[in-house]
DNA sequence: TCGTTATTTCGAATATATTCGAAATAACGA
DNA sequence: TCGTTATTTCGAATATATTCGAAATAACGA
């Protein structure tokens, strides 16, 4: 759960995730949307993959990530969580 | 938004928020729920005020701190939408 | 097997966050 | 006004994240 909000809180992070969300992508595709190395976006992809947000899979020479939303329902369920039981005193 | 989540990334922060849903506290009363030092609750409350995810206001010698569930809804559309667009090619 | 392409791992550099104690600010009651 | 209480601001120390280039790994086709 805290590796979820931490995954989340890096923008280049948030932005791979609405990448994937549209369609399944290789660990390339999603590099060359940005502007830093493959190296760096690599890692942020084995931040996303540990908080169970995206998936991998390999296809030949290329690894093909693609979102995983049902830890969302965690993150979703915590935030009502907060704004139910609120109450003025 | 980018502020939100960031705030939302620390368990200090996190634990801020569900000790704010149940009632209104002061800093004082929040930083004795903790085992860190008063400057650094401080520190963490002026973030959760910067990302609008709580209200202050001064009381006496007090300062009254509540929380402000109206950014979640932009947190949780935004999960949604990565949620709801969501297709395999 | 060898060269190529795709990707990750490694170690180090840099940037950002967190925490701390001391000092500053603000309001209180005497 | 003065001492006290509550809280924040400041500057520095420490911890954690991000980024990088080089090297390692894995699969491909020839």
């Amino acid at each position: 759960m805290n590796d979820v909000f931490k995954a989340l809180a890096d923008p280049t992070r948030r932005r791979i995730l609405e990448m994937l969300k549209r369609q399944d992508l290789t660990a390339g595709q999603i590099a060359d949307a940005f502007s830093i190395g493959k190296p760096s976006i690599s890692h942020h992809l084995s931040l996303l993959k540990a908080a169970d947000l995206v998936l991998s899979e390999r296809a030949g020479q290329n690894i093909i990530y693609s979102i995983n939303t049902s830890v969302f329902q965690e993150v979703v369920a915590w935030i009502y969580g907060l704004k139910g039981q609120e109450e003025k005193e």
